[in-house]
RNA sequence: GGGCUCUUAACUCAGGGGUAGAGUGCUACGUUCGCAACGUAGAUGCCGCGGGUUCAAUUCCCGCAGGGUCCA
């Protein structure tokens, strides 16, 4: 699309304002990009084409602004214009299944307020969203506008057919009169536009970048067509402004630093300074930060040549040079990295090695190997602590920061740990003068994670192939199973549930709508809820026919029937298996009661990770970073059933996605992404609030009693509970006391000895095994002693030893005694010989089929068959 | 979500169908005023659990459980 837009630019770019506002259009010599600018210019802004970072040691703006001032500052000018400014979301994104975490503000509405199924909280809104962003991890610390974890000030406005709201013309107006006049007050020939394309999420658009010397202050792209299969695209019904700025470019630019983390938080990068004793040189800085911007790894295809230029540039030595920007590198990554992980972890992810929390465990790990590296005089939490104080004082929610420190002591551990064996593994490996071949370094690296790097520290004539990191990848091949499953629903109309508003009723007329394989049924309405939200489907009879399953699909519910209906059915009666449902509700209830309790037991970084509920049990799956120990499953048990005892009503509210969400916080999302406008919220008051479709019981008393079954770490950073509730739990425990039964009367002891009892039988079986071990031993000698005594040259002997181990030891200790004569001493299945004077390999080779050994002394196993 | 890998003495780990090992630690004895060090002797094992193959499984195969690690 990209020559498309450029060759037609006066269609898609919002040309008439731009030349209202004095900017014409240039192309760029150095990268044949269109851009708009005020005066003459060969090259567009973009670093590279520009000759790098020119506003260090200046202050374009109108003012130098802080960190969170640039934001105010931004809320002001756009309020003017009716943009309501939001709350920021959290950065785990738990409503967007796609994403792991929020990478950019329109995440935040993605996908249902984009798509235009919800309503946006109003139509023109700006949020200071907080991102991460992993693959730039290698910038950050070079090239200053590089961070994995930033403020990404958003502009956006959603404009529908019914309603125009903004679009590209007013946009580019805004923003222009926010960079140059009220807002920061950069003089307006200082920037410049670039034309560019956005293409995400099967959506794309032209987009317009604002520079200022040669620095990117934001972008706004025009969300404007769908792509279509085939390579076809259409206009978009809704049309949205996604206008995505780096806050702390704002800062930086406005100061004119040499490095823009000590705009963005210079309280905790002086604490660094002062913990470590020393601080970048900023003569050499201020020379520096000019080329910081080129240095790009991810992009430029020759670092090395880059940094070559860079070097020369600077009249430097290349490797002095990478020495002093890789030693500042590393307290600015530390201080970029512990504030990702600051509201990463306070928003509900964990450290583990799977999923996101994969890069988060790689963060953290690369902040102690960096400190270790450069012997770092920091303690890692002291850098937290300072973030929580500094960024605290914005996002004042980080204050409350539940389990963290909890949570870094256990990864420091599991760090230490796994450090530890890699190098045991490595010495041993130099030590039996294994060779440390391409592929051995790549299983090392897949398997226990030792890097080459490593292996390097302890034998540094090794050869790292080129390709290692591909080496790896190509470990995992990528399987591609996308299931499109036909939908045999299409076109009908959505089912009327009836189960939601008359959840104590089982009986119902309804019309059939259509049968789909004979067996199964759509109704236009229903009482059996269908399977989902982790509530297994009701089961029943439809005029008479068995219901074995009930499913939803895009809001149509269909019944499974054991056999068809009666040809040209048209009305049936329904009747919902009230039992089952019964327990269903009390289970469906019951986890949220247990995911209160784990909640309360273990810390707020609880969340809900998983649910299935069925007629027999209950399960939960939560997320900890750690396994859980006896106590803890039993003070969770504890705490769920004095909630239940405490006869909470269990309320249900439906309400906008919206004003759930703003009274009840992103807590609600322990389920998972849930679509649609309306939520349906399910409240405990006081205890537990969630988003839920589940049918419920009515009070927590009515869930009986909650009987925790197990726990157990089903991948890292998730833990399963398993939990019965109504007489499921009392059958659970009558089946724990019939065991406890059944060992009393065998051992005739009472249930308070049994523990001692086991210990006891336990201890003794070992000492008998051992004292049998010793008997045979002393009996086989014994044996062995009486046959040599008689002095006859040839002795064969019948032992009673099971274990060839016995009879070998016993053959041991009397070997002296053998000499001049032969000796054939039989096992179970097996024999030694030993003779000075036949062969007595042959020999036992009469009798058995497995013999080795020489002439003089054999062994043999496995008799032969009798012939 | 997928792959790989590990589980053997109190600890750290070798071993790899047929006599369970090393180092550290522990106990006793010796040298020593004592400690450290050294020497000698010794004790300690459901070889994670459950199946299967086999005359024989700690070892091979399958399942389960508990860890680790890499990739997306």
């Amino acid at each position: 699309m990209k020559p498309e837009f450029a060759k037609n630019y006066e269609k898609y770019y919002p040309v008439k304002t731009l030349t209202g506002l004095g900017y014409s259009r240039h192309v760029c010599k150095h990268c044949g990009r269109g851009f708009w600018s005020q005066t003459d210019r060969d090259y567009c802004d973009e670093a590279e084409c520009s000759g790098g970072y020119r506003f260090v040691g200046e202050s374009l703006t109108r003012k130098k602004f802080e960190y969170k001032e640039a934001w105010d500052t931004y809320v002001k000018t756009f309020e003017q214009w009716g943009y309501v400014p939001l709350e920021r979301y959290p950065v785990v994104c738990r409503w967007y299944e796609d994403l792991y975490f929020v990478a950019a503000g329109i995440n935040d509405f993605q996908p249902y307020v984009v798509s235009g199924e919800i309503e946006p909280p109003a139509d023109a809104v700006l949020e200071p969203q907080f991102c991460l962003r992993f693959p730039d991890i290698d910038n950050v610390g070079i090239t200053g506008r590089h961070y994995t974890g930033f403020i990404m000030v958003g502009q956006h406005t959603f404009n529908t057919p019914e309603k125009h709201v903004y679009f590209k013309e007013e946009g580019i107006e805004q923003i222009q009169h926010f960079l140059t006049k009220g807002g920061l007050g950069i003089p307006a020939h200082e920037i410049v536009f670039h034309e560019d394309v956005w293409a995400g999420g099967g959506n794309f658009g032209p987009s317009i970048e604002f520079f200022s010397r040669g620095l990117e202050l934001g972008n706004q792209v025009y969300m404007q067509y769908e792509q279509l299969p085939g390579g076809d695209f259409r206009e978009l019904r809704t049309k949205v402004i996604d206008m995505g700025a780096g806050l702390e470019r704002w800062a930086w630019f406005s100061q004119g630093l040499p490095m823009s983390y000590d705009a963005t938080f210079p309280k905790t990068m002086e604490m660094i300074y002062r913990g470590v004793g020393w601080r970048p040189d900023r003569d050499f800085q201020a020379r520096f930060a000019r080329y910081a911007g080129i240095l790009n790894v991810d992009e430029i295809e020759d670092v090395n040549s880059v940094w070559k230029d860079v070097a020369k540039q600077l009249d430097m030595d290349i490797g002095a040079l990478q020495d002093q920007v890789y030693r500042m590198r590393s307290l600015y990554a530390i201080a970029d990295h512990t504030r990702s992980l600051l509201v990463a972890i306070h928003d509900g992810a964990l450290p583990s090695n799977v999923g996101g929390g994969y890069n988060l465990r790689n963060l953290l790990r690369r902040c102690w190997t960096l400190i270790d590296q450069y012997q770092l005089n920091l303690d890692l939490n002291d850098v937290f602590r300072s973030h929580i104080d500094e960024f605290g004082s914005w996002y004042t929610e980080l204050r409350d920061y539940g389990s963290l420190f909890d949570i870094l002591e256990v990864e420091k551990k599991r760090y230490e740990e796994s450090r530890r064996k890699s190098r045991d593994i490595v010495k041993r490996m130099v030590k039996g003068k294994e060779s440390f071949t391409p592929e051995k370094l790549v299983e090392l690296y897949d398997s226990q994670g030792i890097s080459p790097e490593l292996i390097k520290e302890a034998r540094p004539d090794v050869a790292i192939p080129e390709d290692f990191y591909a080496r790896v990848q190509a470990r995992h091949e990528a399987k591609e199973s996308r299931k499109i499953e036909a939908n045999e629903t299409t076109g009908l109309p959505k089912t009327v549930p009836m189960y939601y508003e008359r959840p104590q009723e089982f009986k119902f007329e309804a019309a059939v709508v259509k049968t789909i394989n004979s067996n199964k049924v759509v109704l236009d309405q229903t009482l059996f809820y269908p399977l989902g939200g982790g509530q297994a489907g009701d089961t029943g009879f439809i005029d008479g026919v068995e219901v074995v399953d009930v499913y939803k699909q895009d809001g149509v519910i269909v019944h499974v029937l054991k056999s068809p209906l009666p040809a040209g059915t048209t009305k049936v009666t329904g009747e919902v298996d009230r039992d089952r449902r019964r327990i269903l509700s009390a289970h469906h209830s019951a986890t949220h009661i247990v995911n209160y309790a784990a909640r309360k037991v273990l810390g707020d970084h609880v969340w809900q990770a998983g649910a299935e509920k069925t007629p027999e049990k209950a399960r939960l799956d939560i997320t900890h970073y750690e396994s859980l120990n006896f106590k803890q499953l039993q003070e969770i048990e504890r705490v769920a059933n004095d909630l239940v005892m405490k006869q909470v009503p269990v309320r249900i509210r439906e309400m906008s996605r919206t004003a759930a969400e703003m009274e009840y916080s992103m807590r609600i999302y322990q389920g998972g992404a849930v679509p649609g406008k309306t939520l349906r919220i399910v409240i405990i008051d006081g205890y537990d609030v969630e988003a839920c479709g589940g049918i419920h019981v009515d009070n927590t008393s009515k869930v009986g009693f909650i009987k925790m079954l197990s726990s157990e770490r089903i991948q890292d950073g998730v833990v399963r509970l398993e939990f019965k509730s109504l007489e499921n739990a009392m059958n659970e425990v009558q089946r724990h006391e019939s065991i406890l039964k059944d060992v009393s009367d065998l051992w005739g002891v009472g249930y308070d000895d049994i523990p001692k009892t086991a210990q006891r039988f336990f201890n003794e079986w070992k000492e008998l095994s051992k004292k049998n071990k010793e008997l045979q031993a002393e009996f086989v000698n014994a044996l062995l002693e009486a046959a040599l005594k008689g002095g006859e040259s040839f002795v064969e002997l019948q032992l009673p030893v099971s274990e060839f181990g016995a009879l070998m030891k016993a053959a041991q200790s009397r070997k002296k005694e053998f000499k001049g004569r032969t000796v054939i001493l039989k096992g179970d299945n097996f024999a030694y010989g030993y003779s000075d004077t036949l062969n007595v390999k042959e020999k036992l080779g009469e009798q058995f089929q497995n013999v080795d050994g020489n002439e003089h002394e054999a062994r043999a196993f496995k008799a032969k068959g009798k012939a």
